[in-house]
DNA sequence: GAAATAAAGCGTAAAAAATACGCTTATTAT
DNA sequence: ATAATAAGCGTATTTTTTACGCTTTATTTC
């Protein structure tokens, strides 16, 4: 499936459309998916990273990421990153931006793909991290990242602010599960600010997108919370109505 | 300057990277970007198309692009592109993302980083299109376009919507002076709805990012309305102070 | 040159949303 | 049984948004 030659000529002859030759000036470029995933973990934000395998830069600290294949979509190939290095699909993920300066990587001219993805955390994912050679370090405790990771990290991380208080993301940052002060928390986390426990509750109940549950979760307060499931059908009805969802 | 090479690997020994040939098994694709151009004229929204120069779809009307060059960035390939069609540069223009489907062009495989910008349009800029054979359409009367174009234009105007409800990039489109019943005209055109013509002005201006001239317009009322100039270094003043720009 | 016209511009009131914060409730540790 | 603690509820206040009447300034028409 995957055509591991490295002349572009040949390959060239290969595909459907080489017989036309349509396009033949133009000069041909890496191009690379980088994948800035973040986790969300009882009470912290958390950025998966792993040591690098190819020179140059082997063994320092980067993103995951790969280059794209001729025969499979940028999309496609930021999935395959995903899968690698996590074994995870069905993951919220999103276009980030480009990053394409000529001198970006001095290993060649590579232009990459920046996307984004959120998932929640649980013991079993740590270890499935490790599996894959990947670790899971604390937002504000990064080591140094390769290239220009660094900056990847922090767009991403505005672009998840952002993002988050237009559109319902949060809630791929938790369980299936949770109380209104874990999504507090996790508000709270992203924007680095108190919430006021009164109003947010009731501004995120206002808007109707919550299932209660007849559960309650002990593990963080003596009194417990009723745990609420997110209903994204009711969100579309929000939606449709003209309301706008705004945390 | 530009290498004209078809033969990657011959291109390759050119460059600084060739002598330790990290990367050499991945895929080398095309990269284009692709320009889709708004600009606003008195009272309508425009879109900058012209007749594809190239086949596949010779002469049908596309969206203006180019292929990324080795040794530029994408965006000074965005910015080229721009420069090649209506002869300009210091235009707003900004990432729109990535379209990466392995078939979209079946000339080959070529992934488009597009790029959208405004421009305010007068007469001069209408010649000017047409020297470079490139033509201003109605927003409403497109004609149809090549490969995934209509959708790129699709995405750029929401996009566009989403920005400049609290971004200040509405001004791109006008005159350096302008009368706040343009401004309002102007995001009337393009929210698609009416604005009450008194709470915008009071808006806009509690916002005090403009400067009121002594100068009036006469062109499209009775009494004239005063002509206005956006004050960046009072927007980011504004930013400074934790205040939104939100219209 | 007076009257009619039309958009620009100003102001005020009502409705809705955001914020601040006191008080009650459910549970557990002592 | 009581103290402690976070969850949850309610109400008052402030701020923002929306609706819309009225005045002003210049032009066109008669």
């Amino acid at each position: 499936m995957e055509n591991q030659s490295d002349n572009y000529t040949t390959l060239s002859l290969m595909t459907k459309s080489s017989s036309t030759n349509y396009y033949k000036d133009a000069d041909r470029l890496l191009l690379a998916v980088d994948c800035i995933i973040f986790g969300f973990d009882k009470d912290s934000l958390k950025l998966l990273l792993f040591q690098r395998k190819v020179a140059p830069f082997q063994e320092e600290w980067s993103l995951i990421g790969s280059f794209v294949k001729k025969e499979e979509s940028v999309t496609k190939a930021a999935e395959r990153v995903l899968k690698t290095h996590t074994g995870l699909t069905n993951i919220f993920m999103e276009e980030l931006g480009h990053y394409g300066a000529v001198d970006r990587d001095p290993g060649d001219r590579v232009i990459s793909m920046a996307h984004y993805a959120l998932m929640r955390l649980q013991e079993e994912d740590k270890q499935i991290a490790e599996e894959y050679k990947a670790q899971w370090f604390e937002f504000d405790k990064l080591p140094d990242l390769v290239l220009d990771h660094q900056q990847m990290v922090q767009d991403a991380l505005e672009k998840l602010r952002r993002k988050a208080r237009y559109r319902p993301i949060g809630f791929e940052l938790l369980p299936e599960k949770f109380t209104i002060p874990q999504l507090r928390l996790l508000y709270e986390v992203i924007y680095q600010r108190d919430l006021d426990r009164r109003n947010f509750r009731k501004k995120i109940l206002s808007m109707n997108v919550l299932e209660k549950l007849e559960e309650k979760d002990k593990t963080s307060s003596r009194k417990g919370a009723f745990l609420y499931r997110f209903i994204p059908a009711k969100y579309e009805e929000m939606v449709e109505k003209g309301v706008d969802f705004v945390i």
